[in-house]
DNA sequence: ATTTTTGTTAATGTAAGGTTAAATGGCAAT
DNA sequence: ATTGCCATTTAACCTTACATTAACAAAAAT
């Protein structure tokens, strides 16, 4: 997407010999509409383009999604634009003539990142909680590096949504629906039973602890 | 929707020419029934309708949707009036004849309300009373980052209600039906209990006060 | 003056949560 | 098959939380 028309195809079959696949909009519109039908995991926009000038798209695109990485190019090396791109969530910026293995890279840099963020789902298993570690995939709590305690299936799922939800609420009917797949009287007296246990291993650190919303539900709240 | 049948056309009209997307129906009942097919962001009822009055139509809009604005438009400025709109829920009043400036500037705040109540969920959960931080969905309130009370739901929705309309008057009527759902004897002694125990809460802040409005409601107010 | 509304405290009944111990039931080792 | 172990559920009992109602005092309206 750019002004002009040589280079863009220029640039898409450079970036498809180095193994990219590459869609190519010929201005903003079409960039827009092609945006919206596909899932992408890099945009490359150009300031300058007909119909729909790059600020204006990235705006959009950051409408629909947040995260996707935009990197602009631009022939202007004008401070305020680096600026204004940057305000619209680009992620990098580039100015033309551009060093083509600059351009490799950072595709390399941001792609490889983007990857590496949605691969490390230890983010999913793995808590800090005040001087606790929480492993949610090894089932175990350990204090301070001190020894590991094992934790059962049901500990560990709940302490893990507490974690989910620090300090924040974590909803009765949710851990009953995710855990227990059935909120009834009964499994709710047994979540309270394991609230209990919990409670007694977190006592360790008094800056932790598992306060109950009466009616609503629980909240792990880390002092300080 | 209303008695007159010219007005609801000029109100139409003018309210379209201010950029508002606008449905006009001719009674209650048709009022219903469009209300029903789809979604809006506001209610504008005339208390004197054919067929259905604006009361027993708000009552069934609120039914359907307990979030929905509405604003009533009469031309009896009768008390009485004002007392049952708030009881069946609506959100604010109207005599006719009105400041045309008036009626817009009312639209205009309430779907702002609405907007960024929508946006930022914070805003509809937390709230600074004076010195006071009363955090709605955790249902506790803090003095001075002092350590936090916990609230009971009816504490907390009451609170909550004062609080926004902070310095302006919550009518009895309102709360009770918000609150309580069912506005009698009963239930407004029981709520005068409540407003006891928050004024016990609220004595930390001598700024902060819950005035009464003798058979009108109460009054938040932070002076100062 | 007297009726209505509000302020406040205490009493009551019910529901929810805290905690410990015993019962259940699956599973693996014997 | 029997045993013992473990995670989990159920039971039991107790405490706390919550909302309502009652009762009486004070304030405001009529």
């Amino acid at each position: 997407m750019e002004d002009d028309p040589n280079f863009g195809t220029v640039l898409k079959d450079y970036l498809t010999m180095n193994d990219y696949e590459v869609t190519h909009a010929k201005n903003g519109m079409e960039g827009f509409e092609k945006f919206k039908k596909d899932d992408y995991d890099l945009c490359i926009l150009d300031v300058m383009m007909p119909y729909k000038d790059g600020f204006t798209l990235a705006k959009e695109i950051r409408e629909k999604n947040k995260d996707v990485p935009i990197i602009f190019l631009t022939a202007k090396a004008m401070k305020e634009d680096v600026l204004k791109g940057y305000k619209v969530g680009a992620d990098d910026y580039l100015n033309k003539p551009f060093d083509s293995e600059v351009l490799l890279m950072k595709i390399k840099a941001i792609i490889q990142r983007k990857a590496t963020e949605t691969i490390s789902d230890s983010k999913q298993f793995e808590f800090k909680i005040g001087h606790f570690d929480l492993n949610s995939k090894l089932r175990f709590l350990k204090f301070k590096g001190g020894n590991p305690v094992k934790l059962s299936p049901k500990e560990n799922e709940l302490l893990r949504l507490l974690a989910l939800h620090e300090n924040d609420l974590m909803p009765r009917a949710l851990a009953l629906t995710k855990i227990w797949r059935d909120d009834n009287y009964f499994t709710s007296r047994s979540m309270d039973v394991y609230i209990a246990k919990l409670r007694k291993y977190l006592k360790l650190d008094e800056r932790v602890e598992i306060l109950n919303i009466h009616g609503e539900g629980f909240r792990l709240v880390v002092n300080q």
